[in-house]
DNA sequence: ATGCAGTCCTGTAAGC
DNA sequence: TGCTTACAGGACTGCA
């Protein structure tokens, strides 16, 4: 499942195989996507070039030379990769543009259909994520704007890290893995918290995400690079997926509950909901 | 403002 | 073996 760390891997590897390279051909498979792409977009993009590629959030932006950017959304499956042009195609490959004199294409894939691939002039992009409200980045984030967020709120943590809103990038599995580090227990309101436990919660998001970039991210199942190469973050997990399983700290059992209408997984002891007395 | 549930989608795995 | 069912979840909508 793509979040941050993934999604800044696609772009990381896409960015040198990219960048400078004339798209000379869009092709849509014509299998209905979420958001149906629009013939006009294929016409607009053939004979533009690739000038950048950055990440907001979990969304990729892709800076095209004539004044548009192609922003597409990963969601549950989505994948974003260069394939030589004589390669068949995978199945529920949804997008192809090709590259240059045809050697190498880039191809968009998703099985599930979460994602999404549009067209935007470059001057309307700040506008699509003001509309989306999406938050700033967990990187740096301000510190006044993070207690505010966090401790006037009456929402569980994991619901709180989940919402776009008020941080991009966050998703699932870095919400279980950061609320582990932090030592926070995923019920735990927002507003239960002290200045020094919110700090140390960005602290562990910042720290889960930096090591999961480091690692390529993760692969539980279909998630790969842009270089098609599989993450390495799934053998770090110290709660996501490990329900029933020993706590790598304190042994115990690390349970599962549905939060947000997500499974959480957290270690009952290491994250206890009450502070102990001391 | 907030917090639910429901929706989209398909491959995989578990259960009978 | 073959069927049914549950599950995975990011973004969004609608309703209490």
């Amino acid at each position: 499942m793509p979040e941050l760390p993934e999604v800044e891997t696609v772009v990381r590897d896409l960015r040198p195989l990219l960048c400078g390279k004339e798209i000379t051909r869009v092709v849509n498979s014509g299998a209905r996507m979420r958001l149906p792409w629009k013939k006009e977009w294929s016409t607009l993009l053939q004979g533009q070039k690739v000038e950048r590629l950055n990440r907001r959030g979990k969304w990729i932006l892709i800076d095209l030379s004539k004044g548009e950017c192609l922003i597409i959304h990963l969601g549950m499956t989505g994948q974003l990769c260069v394939f030589p042009g004589a390669e068949p195609l995978q199945d529920h490959t949804h997008l192809i543009f090709s590259l240059g004199n045809g050697a190498f294409q880039l191809r968009f894939r998703d099985v599930r259909r979460f994602g999404s691939a549009e067209v935007v002039a470059s001057a309307q992009v700040e506008g699509f994520f003001l509309r989306k409200k999406i938050g700033p980045e967990p990187f740096g984030v301000d510190q006044s704007y993070w207690l505010g967020r966090l401790m006037q709120s009456s929402r569980n943590l994991k619901a709180i890290l989940l919402d776009q809103q008020i941080l991009s990038g966050v998703g699932n599995i870095y919400a279980d893995e950061s609320l582990f580090d932090a030592g926070l227990h995923p019920e735990r309101p927002g507003k239960s918290l002290t200045e020094k436990e919110a700090l140390k919660l960005s602290k562990s998001i910042e720290k889960v995400l930096k090591k999961a970039i480091e690692k390529r991210g993760s692969t539980i199942r279909d998630y790969v690079g842009g270089s098609r190469l599989e993450g390495e973050f799934q053998d770090e997990f110290k709660v996501y997926g490990r329900d029933g399983e020993p706590c790598k700290r304190c042994k115990s059992l690390i349970l599962r509950k549905v939060l947000a209408g997500r499974s959480s997984h957290f270690c009952p002891i290491c994250q206890p909901m009450h502070l102990p007395r001391r």
